[in-house]
DNA sequence: TCAGAACTGTTACTTTGCGAACAGTGCGCA
DNA sequence: TGCGCACTGTTCGCAAAGTAACAGTTCTGA
């Protein structure tokens, strides 16, 4: 089952002119847009690029929590009652244009902008659902097919359907703090499916997605 | 950091007097309340008891993906569009009272009614970031302070603070399956951590949240 | 009250996966 | 054009965790 992009398109007004508490961020490749632990007062949109939600444990290890896509929002945690610093980390990858709220903005939105919360409620049930299906993922699957299920998600965000697609900027040391495994196991298995054509890599990563969904069969 | 609980205190006029789109259910021990693959038609808000949140996997295996609360939501996900389907089971833990709002109705309720809609958004929110949590330490941690984590979360919920809590009918099996692994597995670290006096069991599980505690730091 | 069901404790064996290490590859940029 | 750095491929030993199986124990409902 493809997963959907989260369409929230957001009401043209806020792309265009700026209201307070608004501005846009440009932002290059790998360039930080909060770190885990500082101040989380704002909530960021995507409007275009791609950017990397990543943690650290208290050990030093490294994981990737979720790729946020186009129309998405992130760092909406912020919001929450007693989580007044970011636990994660966001990561431009490529270059991204971003639109930032205050959070006192976003908290006036919500009830004064119908329009605004309907795309914002919409997200985050979404997006709860998202995450929850990357944790039964976690709970059911190994790592081979984990891997599988993430090179797919990465093929077909945006692109629903394409037989072929590309994955741009992602190494093996991100796909293995994505799938939660070691380097040299993803490494191992990306070698196992383009032997069996699941994917190949002539600069950038080319998916095969109808193969590929084969090894989730089982 | 224990987890607060998510104090979602709906605002009362939905607790007394019923409204169209609601209704009260009482719910015994292991009823099911709604199962994985049924029309997701409404949303749940557990007043009294616990309930669970299972999800089978093609090849049988089963996973608790959840525990809900009194005072929080359950089922919102039938909100989201492109999800017809329950997308895993609720059961109720114990006796447990519940109230029902028709998918409709919470609709309505979320665009004229700005206190639910701020209880709501602030559950939904708060959710994420705990199902968030449980991702990440699936990603980084081993069986044996999964488990201990579960235990702690399962002796905090509510009693904010208390050195001893007894967490009732809750299996080792159940355990398994919250914490992502096998039972022989859960039973051998039960005993090693009752061996240490971080918990004990005459009837009921008793924990001491502070020794256990220990159990994390490493 | 007692028979069956459900739960717990434990063992032996196998699979999965990690960490460290090292060599090969290729790309960017001075 | 060639030096360096980041990425990839692969190996090996060891730790973590699953599966299956079985015996003992407690609960529970007829």
């Amino acid at each position: 089952m493809p997963r959907k992009p989260i369409a929230s398109s957001l009401p043209s007004t806020f792309l265009g002119k700026l209201q307070k508490g608004q501005s846009v961020h440009e932002f290059r490749n790998k360039q930080r847009i909060f770190a885990q632990g500082d101040a989380a007062d704002s909530v960021f949109y995507l409007q275009k690029g791609k950017v990397k939600m990543g943690v650290v444990s208290s050990r030093g290890r490294e994981a990737v929590i979720g790729m946020v896509e186009p129309g998405e929002f992130f760092g909406e945690s912020s919001l929450v009652a007693g989580h007044p610093l970011r636990m994660a980390s966001a990561t431009s990858i490529g270059h991204s244009t971003i639109l930032r709220f205050e959070k006192a903005t976003v908290v006036r939105l919500l009830h004064e902008d119908a329009e605004f919360a309907d795309c914002f409620v919409s997200y985050t049930l979404a997006r709860t659902v998202r995450v929850e299906e990357d944790l039964v993922d976690q709970l059911f699957n190994s790592t081979e097919k984990r891997l599988a299920r993430v090179l797919l998600l990465l093929a077909n965000f945006g692109q629903e359907g394409k037989p072929q697609t590309v994955i741009p900027r992602i190494s093996q040391e991100t796909l293995a703090q994505m799938v939660g495994a070691s380097r040299p196991r993803v490494s191992s298995f990306l070698n196992k499916f383009r032997k069996l054509g699941f994917i190949e890599y002539n600069g950038g990563l080319r998916v095969n997605s109808s193969l590929l969904r084969m090894a989730l069969r089982d």
